[in-house]
RNA sequence: GGAAAGGUAGCUCAGCUGGUUAGAGCACGGCACUCAUAAUGCCGGGGUCGAGGGUUCGAGUCCCUCCCUUUCCA
């Protein structure tokens, strides 16, 4: 089979807001892929970048008191952490406010425009003179015209639906300064999608898309194709238009282009023929995994985009449903907003990458977290089935003196389960990943009935016999490298083990199961993989204890552990104790600060160094009582921004309820102590 | 408001173009086994397939109405 070429994208994360499960889906749906392409032997590569800019990020970092470059990379790497964390396998992450991406964006918009595709067109919009902005809908609110439900989002009604512009609410207010919005209008300009019709169809006709998403297209198309606004007015974080001074481009233009900045750079990097990727008549193979809700800017503006601006159009677009969990949609009140990294805090990655695949279909549905079905499909199928199945035989082969038998004992089995690898890679390549785990896993208890009925274990108390029970090892062992080279891209950390276990290379080819691993040397059994404790999947859901999208610092100071439920952590080890850097710190100075009755601002002498740190103690401790007294800090904590300024550490308080309220009291230290004493 | 997907055993889900007594895994009960991370194997109980109509020799599977869930709407 000839080595495919593919390049693969999944949606790009914007720079506001931590990654949440929801994400993950998608990246773990898409890694799968990737991972599953690669094992077949194509060339595959996978590029994602911080999606930038637009009036949301403009206004977080305007409120956080930063630049949005700042706010930028500091998202970026928050992402990128918890991407590394999913072992999401990208060949690039790049960035869409980067020179790339600017280069692109300007040339597909020359391209767009010399074939006369884009329009100007003035329109009136709703004004924030206070703020001195246009305002996108989303930042007016009001009263619904139609059923006259409060608090309304300016483009459509939660309540009944309705939708409108925001010039239609009633007692509209902008929700920057809480003023009323004027109307003020303006010159914009607009992809002229409807010339694109017949290549839209002409490429739909071509193109493998889900039923459903096809079934919204033609609704779509019924509609009539309606032309694009791709301009925003200053002040707007993003590029210039280039003809058109102090009008920036919409972010949904270059975000996409933001796929082609990025692997930009990656082929500088690595010497690829950038045109064989993306210039009309490419050979390649391009794929977009996306959310529903982004399907339109995916399946209608993008191609046509690329279509008129002389570049191909993606070979697919897959589209994928949303996360609930525990049957519903995520919510923070609910404590089901589970951040990646909190996730990564309690649990490894491949157990929920197992559990998402198991419930990943081809299809739209969204798919649900139910907790105690994930602790039990996890513990019943990774551990319980197909790791047993190493586990078990493991101690037969290193009685038998380490090595694997010359010969496989029953053949026929062993073919049994090569003869589905067709079936299985299919299900992968239709990204049909539950059918793939369903046909595995009943493969996993085929091998768990073939060591009962050879019962090694008996064989093995007749030594004459140790022989014997070394080949069934070796049957069932062979077995399992099986499964665990098709399950290999869905579960990369437990591959990796057991590659470790049975020798390189032994789980890094889809076909190299054709040849059973017969008569080497293999090494130490290792732990595969842990159970799912259900204590610790249950603290997904309680309140995390730092929120990491951190909203006002008031608020945060404001926020307090739950500590209603008592001592239900999860066991760490001494390692991740030793992470914290605890210390003696002594209070040279503390003063209440201005516009918060929560905080302190304290100046702590940790010996070699100051500290500067908020503290919401001020309702406990008035600032004179501080002076001179020891605290106990956390002092490697990242520093945190706050609206007051920069904290560099944690002081650490007891809390709970106490008569006539809330108590919170400072921990303090014997005699003797000087400042900057590590405490452990 | 318009639209989509879904509602099948306690839980999570399979059931293709309608056809014998509706399936799997988990959970539950019993037995076996003790090699394995209290893992595994065998047997079993458990479903009026959301509700009500209709088409058909025959419907979980097609049609209509209603209810519920999730989601999308540039």
């Amino acid at each position: 089979m000839p080595v495919r070429r593919i390049l693969v994208t999944h949606a790009l994360p914007y720079a506001n807001g931590a990654l949440h499960l929801g994400h993950m889906v998608e990246s773990v749906q898409t890694d799968i892929w990737v991972r599953f392409q690669r094992l077949r032997g194509n060339d595959c590569l996978f590029v994602c970048a911080e999606d930038c800019h637009g009036t949301p990020i403009m206004i977080r970092a305007q409120q956080d008191g930063i630049t949005p470059e700042q706010l930028i990379a500091t998202s970026a790497a928050d992402h990128q952490r918890d991407y590394a964390g999913f072992a999401i396998g990208f060949d690039h992450f790049h960035s869409t406010h980067s020179e790339e991406n600017r280069h692109y964006s300007y040339e597909l918009y020359h391209a767009l425009a010399r074939r006369g595709a884009i329009a100007r067109r003035t329109i009136e919009q709703a004004y924030d003179e206070q703020a001195g902005m246009f305002l996108p809908d989303r930042f007016v609110r009001g009263t619904c015209p139609r059923c006259g439900t409060p608090d309304q989002y300016g483009d459509s009604c939660e309540s009944c639906g309705a939708t409108y512009s925001p010039a239609d609410l009633k007692d509209a207010v902008s929700t920057l300064t809480g003023t009323k919005p004027v109307l003020r209008s303006s010159e914009h300009l607009f992809f002229q999608l409807g010339q694109f019709e017949q290549d839209l169809r002409e490429w739909l006709a071509n193109n493998n898309l889900q039923p459903a998403v096809r079934a919204k297209l033609d609704e779509w198309f019924e509609a009539g194709l309606k032309d694009w606004d791709i301009s925003r007015d200053a002040p707007y974080f993003g590029f210039e238009i280039p003809d058109a001074p102090g009008k920036y481009f919409y972010v949904w233009f270059d975000a996409p282009i933001g796929y082609i900045g990025s692997f930009a750079a990656l082929a500088a990097k690595r010497g690829l023929d950038f045109d064989a990727y993306w210039k009309a008549g490419a050979t390649t193979e391009l794929h977009h995994f996306i959310g529903k809700d982004i399907s339109y800017f995916h399946t209608l503006f993008w191609p046509a985009v690329l279509h008129g601006a002389g570049y191909r159009r993606p070979t697919g677009v897959h589209v994928h449903g949303f996360l609930t969990v525990d049957g519903q949609k995520m919510s923070k009140s609910r404590g089901t907003f589970i951040t990646a990294q909190r996730y990564l805090e309690l649990l490894p990655a491949d157990p929920l990458r197992y559990y998402f695949a198991a419930k990943l279909g081809n299809g739209l549905d969204d798919i649900d977290l139910n907790l105690g079905d994930f602790t039990a499909r996890v513990n019943s199928d990774v551990v319980g089935k197909l790791v047993n199945i190493a586990s078990r035989c493991a101690p037969f082969i290193e009685r038998a003196g380490g090595e694997l038998a010359d010969a496989l004992p029953d053949p026929a089995l062993y073919q049994q389960f090569t003869a589905a690898a067709d079936g299985i890679a299919a299900l992968f390549e239709n990204r049909d990943y539950a059918g793939a785990i369903r046909e595995i896993m009943q493969l996993a208890d085929r091998a768990n009935q073939y060591v009962d009925q050879q019962k090694p274990w008996v064989l093995a108390k007749d030594p004459a016999k140790l022989d014997e029970a070394r080949s069934v090892a070796t049957e069932a062992i062979n077995l399992f490298r099986v499964l665990m080279t098709w399950l290999a891209p869905v579960l990369p950390g437990i591959a990796a083990k057991a590659e470790g276990w049975l020798g390189a290379g032994t789980l890094s080819h889809w076909d190299g199961t054709g040849e059973p691993l017969l008569g080497i040397a293999i090494g130490k059994y290792p732990q595969l993989a842990t159970r799912l404790d259900p204590v610790v999947v249950k603290q997904l859901v309680a309140t995390p204890p730092a929120p990491a999208a951190a909203p006002s610092a008031a608020a945060k100071v404001a926020a307090k552990p739950a500590q209603d439920k008592p001592v239900e952590k999860s066991v760490i080890g001494i390692d991740d104790f030793a992470k914290l850097d605890l210390r003696a710190a002594k209070v040279l100075a503390a003063a209440r600060v201005e516009g918060s009755d929560k905080l302190l601002q304290l100046t702590l002498d940790l010996g070699a160094e100051q500290r500067n740190v908020f503290s919401g103690i001020a309702a406990s401790y008035a600032p004179e009582q501080l002076v001179g007294r020891f605290v106990v800090m956390i002092a490697n904590l990242a520093p945190r921004k706050m609206r007051f300024g920069v904290s560099e550490g944690m002081v650490l308080c007891a809390s709970g309820p106490k008569e006539g309220g809330e108590g919170v009291f400072l921990l303090d230290v014997d005699a003797g102590v000087q400042p900057g004493m590590k405490i452990s």
